[in-house]
DNA sequence: GGCCAATGTGAACGAGCGTTCAGGGGCGGC
DNA sequence: GCCGCCCCTGAACGCTCGTTCACATTGGCC
């Protein structure tokens, strides 16, 4: 058994981590990120999560309340930055809904493509969390549907969407779970070097989200 | 604690199910496709399983190896009969690839949408099981996937579907998987009582895939 | 009535889990 | 050069898991 030296983490990569004040989390969440995303929650243990990252169990409590917690933790992040940048995409792409949806839909797939471990993590592991603990999670979801729902609305008010109805009426909810549904789960079967690169799939995605909700012109 | 007497299940509903020969392992796997569905194939425990349908946990031994049999055999049965129910339906569409598409897509949502439980367990649970196990199952998913590529091939050669290219290329593989994620995961958050029935669900989804896959005329 | 095979019981086993905690070491501030 | 704080270690605790097993109990068959 060679012991294992203290090493000053962030230190062996100076200029990228430097400056930041809490290694040790950061390789945590890293190594939770990793093997949740690749076992799946509650088949790995805090003793695996710390081993990856060269620590014992113990260690781990010095920096969360509960490997709960941990989970809570990195989910909320990752959710929350999603929500963000779909919400600046959509703020860039000007007044046209068609360019609106576009841009949401480009935007949505390619982080799903890229960063996969986070996303199936974020959309696979919340029903491990304990109940009180996902309500901000539910909630920056139905916003990030909310979002397609006022882009559905409005190009519809201006003519330039027209989404299928059915029996007469529309439920743009549900079409917005179809949508995203579709793109959420990219992640969990695209892999790079197949057919299409992050890039064609965005456009491949956007293409269908356009033609389905009947995008005119173009 | 009331001593529970042994009842003859099956006996109890003369008529329905007076000829099966096994009513253990009927309810045994009922009550592990809801346990399962609600709460996930590694927290439940073989205990609340078999309490569930009013037995002990040494009963199930008597009717599966291991846990792991268990859910591999609720699972393939399961799939073997929606990779069966989306044949048919395209076998009794004709030879028009768009209502071929409409109704693999309509057979589809449905089922996913009446038997949601069972959807669940099927779609969420597979990763749990022993690696040697899930090669059959994963065969069929393959398998249901290539109706759709099948279906789009040759709705293309026919001039009546009109798939998006990207970069002067298609990835009809790509589309069936966008389009089978999408119909897939209404299991997850579709309850009956909303504002579209189950019909008009499947409706809705066969339009937009229809949609967005370019089919033509109409 | 006696036998057999099928089926159910519930205690027991060994393993592994999340979490706690007493102890130890390194490092910045004085 | 010492103190205090932060972080880490690894044994220990209490619990629950899947699975096994010796032992009932049942129901059909001769």
């Amino acid at each position: 058994m060679t012991k294992r030296k203290p090493v000053k983490i962030g230190a062996t990569t100076p200029g990228v981590a430097e400056r930041d004040p809490r290694p040790s989390v950061e390789a945590i969440r890293a190594a939770a990120f990793q093997q949740f995303a690749e076992r799946g929650y509650p088949v790995v243990t805090v003793r695996d999560i710390m081993k990856a990252c060269g620590l014992t169990q113990g260690a781990l409590y010095n920096h969360f309340k509960s490997k709960d917690e941990l989970l809570h933790d990195i989910i909320t992040s990752t959710q929350a930055e999603l929500e963000r940048q779909c919400l600046q995409a959509v703020g860039e792409a000007g007044a046209d809904p068609r360019a609106q949806l576009a841009a949401f839909v480009r935007t949505y797939v390619m982080r799903h493509c890229r960063l996969r471990e986070e996303a199936l993590v974020a959309n696979r592991e919340i029903g491990w969390l304990e109940q009180e603990r996902v309500s901000d999670i539910r909630r920056s979801r139905r916003a990030i549907r909310d979002i397609l729902v006022g882009i559905l609305t409005s190009g519809i008010e201006k003519g330039v969407l027209d989404p299928p109805k059915i029996d007469g009426k529309r439920d743009l909810k549900a079409m917005a779970m179809a949508l995203l549904d579709q793109c959420t789960h990219i992640s969990m079967w695209y892999t790079p070097g197949g057919q299409l690169d992050e890039e064609q799939m965005a456009t491949l995605y956007a293409e269908m989200a356009l033609r389905s909700v009947g995008a005119a012109g173009k």
